[in-house]
RNA sequence: GGGCGCAUAGCUCAGUUGGUAGAGCACUGCCCUUACAAGGCAUCGGUCGGGGGUUCGAGUCCCUCUGCGCCCACCA
């Protein structure tokens, strides 16, 4: 127990107590507990590619806040964190930071240096570097931004068993998806395809279908002309994409389209420029209303050519490049001029392309009218600058019900298992699941993060036979297959005929983070941990990545567990600044955490985010964080009066029916409390804790007071002062998951131990008690002050005589009030009469006559 | 086009089996009251988005319309 200071402050206490709670292990998760005292929480790892913002602290604010309930209801709650630092968007961000690239062609060199650390000049190269001086590098700034991430959680007051820290490169996570792969491998639920797949550019990677949005892009409709050979003149057909001229494969129509009717497989048309035969065919996709309701089918502009590609059994005729560069060879252009034309394109970028080919229309007179200038939407990565175009390439799939009507089915049905917070979210997640229309692509041709752990035989003729990978055992992992030798294989035999390759991918970041469960239970490591926390309790993260990783964790317990890795899911918000737009950088209008926590308090700030109910998207709002400083000083203030008032005897008991009803009144807002957090609604809790607080402080406090100090002798005086201690250790308890700092700030005055390992409160420790007997006697006591004020009054001010009328019913509970009515409004004397309704009537004293000093 | 959500005081939001509209902020007024002046007390303020229905009674249930937001689909 410390001492109560003379002046409690908020300053500070942040500090002060995360270092005891360090020190102390409050929130040290006890493996030795059984399955049913555990609550698990599987947390999301921030991206290490920015700085933590106020979303962040809003999500994070509401799991804290479950877990600390779970943990005062005397649950070993088991909540890891980690860093999520493997993946694109930390490539990226080195990039940028050190100016540099990665090229894998490029040899080590153990001496380099980057040629800046932070805000390279714009015109500035980058610098291509070798893949370990590269992955060095992203391990050098991840592990600055963990250090960062990682205080400003701390301060935020989250409950983290900090020991159980991991980051999603390190080596047990490699081990972990490895593993989940190598086993998804040998049953079937990965493959490799060599098939078109949405590309991006500049980061010249696949991409998967969850991590693709759409932008909308000025284009512009080109009415190209098609020459029919059979003399029977022009089609014409309207494109956005004229540079795919080269790759067009076939004109397509609807079969029921009565114009085009005719000619499905009666004639050839020959393309413009390039002169290349192709033939006209019809599928129900092609749709009528757009365009000249003919279009041309090239490989490949978008998903749709894709489509017709596959069920018409077309060719493919690719002609844009990895680099998003159209390639140097289109053999199917035979003509002479054509293919004149097309070297003019070779090298160019599809948009440097379409500004040649349409000169070159222009100048044959293919180009029918003025391009139609459109705005329209156009597939992007989620990250990416430029459009995403379709390349064939090999990679890696997991399948996820999204080419399997029945695994599609079970994966929905997985989501009945959970419970979710708030319940609409499961349409979000069946929805998708049901829109999904391939499977999940998992391999990315990039440098820091889970290699692909597989090799390739090569042949006597120097193929790599991918169809049968090379796998490594389960204990040898974490492997890297661009260093380490398949069994029976030594390093010199790689790239050789009859030797080996190693698979040159890694695997996207969520085929890691959708093993978060995994990884933190310690999964096939640690086989009595994990079965203490698997499947987890609950899930907790903000609704706008329920298609990536609530989805994609999902689907490897499914395959793994065959079952739902959670109980429960919970679901934040997002939030919204001022205006009620969704908060991002562009716009500017990011706040940092740290500076909020310096300005209002931490404890502040969560009431903020606490008040947000789950799945809500909310404004962000610096008057609530006011209003939560507020709240949090005034817990300080409170408890210093109620402590110093004095101190009742250990055998003191409750007996005034005014401290029985208000404890009465408090034991129905534990019940509500408990119920609400049972139910994952932190929100509520906040809410009826806050109400009763300021009703307690305003009300009950001051109409005790009085009676505290004893002005009615000691056996008066210990009720209230009981009742005060017994509801003020009740109030520090309910509002220690929202206010975890001042909370145990106060607690400390007079208790021992952490509030944070309290127990939660129960009904049965209140004795019984009217609720209601303080209704009418608040009221009285309301009416009184507003008289004071209309009198403007100080409240303070004597009162000769205070006539209250009120109805019958309510006299037993006013003359149990009397004296304590009497000495709240500093009244000499207090008359009950009768009446329909209560109202007060007061006869302030004659103001006291000061003689003036001479 | 499909799915989901939201609409209550100037602002942010409660309102949990249908039973006389609530809180905080803001505004205004009063009070320098020994827990709290980075405070306290009080006042003002709403035909609960529109329309219809069920009911003795609807913010709450049903239908419908309008507006806003999100997800998905479409992307020639």
């Amino acid at each position: 127990m410390s001492t109560i200071p003379d002046k409690p402050s908020l300053d500070g206490i942040e500090a002060k107590w995360s270092q005891q709670w360090n020190a102390d292990g409050t929130y040290s998760f006890d493996r030795t507990a059984s399955r049913d005292q555990v609550f698990s929480i599987d947390t999301p790892p921030p991206t290490v590619s920015g700085s933590l913002h106020a979303g962040h602290v809003f999500s994070y604010t509401h799991t804290d806040t479950i877990a600390r309930y779970q943990r005062m209801q005397g649950k070993q709650v088991f909540y890891p964190i980690g860093w999520d630092d493997n993946g694109l968007a930390t490539e990226r961000r080195v990039q940028n930071f050190y100016g540099v690239r990665c090229d894998p062609n490029v040899a080590y060199d153990a001496a380099f240096e980057p040629p800046f650390r932070g805000d390279p000049p714009k015109n500035h190269q980058a610098i291509p570097i070798s893949r370990p001086n590269f992955i060095a590098l992203c391990e050098e700034l991840t592990h600055t931004d963990e250090e960062i991430f990682e205080a400003i959680l701390r301060k935020l007051g989250m409950s983290y068993d900090w020991s159980l820290l991991y980051t999603t490169i390190d080596d047990h996570c490699r081990r972990v998806s490895q593993l989940a792969f190598l086993r998804n491998l040998a049953r079937g639920e990965a493959y490799t395809q060599d098939a078109p797949t949405l590309w991006d550019v500049d980061y010249k990677t696949a991409v998967a279908q969850a991590e693709m949005a759409d932008k909308e892009v000025a284009g512009a409709y080109h009415k190209l002309a098609f020459h029919r050979t059979d003399g029977g003149g022009d089609i014409l057909i309207d494109t956005t994409r004229p540079e795919l001229l080269a790759a067009c494969v076939a004109l397509v129509a609807h079969p029921s389209d009565s114009r085009y009717q005719p000619l499905f497989g009666a004639t050839t048309v020959t393309t413009p420029i390039f002169g290349v035969e192709v033939p006209i065919l019809a599928h129900h996709l092609a749709d009528p209303e757009k365009g000249t309701g003919i279009a041309m089918i090239c490989t490949f502009g978008d998903t749709t050519d894709v489509t017709w590609w596959r069920e018409l059994n077309l060719p493919a005729r690719a002609i844009v490049g990895r680099d998003g560069r159209l390639v140097a060879d289109a053999p199917w252009i035979t003509d002479t001029d054509g293919q004149t034309k097309y070297g003019e394109l070779i090298g160019r970028s599809t948009k440097q392309a379409q500004k040649q080919i349409v000169e070159m229309l222009v100048a044959s007179g293919e180009l029918i009218g003025e391009p139609k200038p459109i705005m329209h939407p156009v597939k992007f990565y989620e990250r990416g600058d430029r459009p995403l175009e379709i390349v064939a390439s090999r990679q890696w799939y997991i399948r996820n019900g999204g080419r399997e009507e029945a695994l599609r089915a079970e994966l929905v049905e997985r989501g009945n298992e959970v419970t979710w917070h708030p319940a609409h979210m499961q349409h979000r997640y069946t929805n998708w699941v049901e829109g999904l229309n391939g499977d999940w692509l998992i391999s990315r041709q990039r440098y820091f993060g889970v290699p692909v752990p597989v090799w390739y035989a090569i042949d006597a003729d120097g193929n790599p036979d991918y169809d049968n990978p090379l796998v490594p055992s389960e204990a040898q992992l974490p492997i890297d297959p661009s260093t380490d030798a398949p069994a029976g294989f030594t390093n010199d035999q790689r790239g050789a005929a009859g030797g080996f390759i190693g698979d040159a991918d890694v695997m996207d970041t969520w085929a890691t983070s959708s093993l978060t469960p995994q990884i933190a239970g310690l999964w096939e490591q640690d086989p009595d941990l994990f079965a203490r926390v698997f499947p987890m309790d609950m899930r907790a993260q903000a609704h706008d990545i329920i298609r990536t990783w609530l989805f994609s964790t999902m689907v490897r317990s499914h395959w793994e567990h065959g079952v739902a890795p959670w109980k429960h899911a919970h679901l934040s918000g997002w939030i919204l600044d001022p205006d009620r737009k969704k908060m991002s950088k562009s716009v500017g209008n990011v706040v940092t955490p740290a500076a909020l926590f310096d300005q209002y308090s931490t404890d502040a700030v969560r009431y903020w985010a606490a008040s947000g109910r789950p799945g809500v998207d909310t404004a962000f709002s610096e008057d609530q964080m006011k209003v939560g400083r507020k709240l949090a000083t005034k817990l300080l203030n409170v408890s210093k009066f109620v402590l110093m008032v004095g101190e009742p005897p250990a055998a003191a008991t409750v007996t005034n029916p005014i401290d029985t009803s208000m404890l009465a009144r408090l034991a129905a807002v534990v019940a509500d409390c408990t119920e609400a957090f049972d139910g994952f609604d932190y929100a509520r809790s906040l809410e009826r804790t806050e109400a009763f607080f300021w009703w307690f402080c305003d009300d009950y406090v001051e109409l005790v007071k009085s009676r505290a100090y004893g002005t009615h002798g000691s056996a008066q005086a210990d009720s209230a002062l009981a009742a005060l201690r017994l509801a003020l250790g009740t109030i520090q308890r309910l509002f220690a998951p929202f206010l975890p700092f001042c909370t145990e700030e106060v607690w400390s005055w007079w208790q021992t131990g952490s509030v944070h390992r309290a127990a939660w409160p129960v009904v049965g420790e209140y004795p019984a008690g009217d609720a209601e007997l303080l209704d009418a006697v608040c009221e009285a006591l309301a009416q009184v002050r507003r008289a004071k004020t209309e009198a403007k009054a100080s409240q303070r001010a004597s009162v000769d005589l205070l006539i209250v009328r009120a109805p019958a019913a309510t006299h037993p509970a006013l003359e149990a009030g009397r004296s304590d009515i009497s000495d709240a409004g500093s009244v000499a004397e207090l008359q009950i009469v009768d009446a329909e309704s209560i109202t007060c009537e007061i006869t302030l004293s004659p103001p006291t006559v000061v003689a003036p000093v001479s």
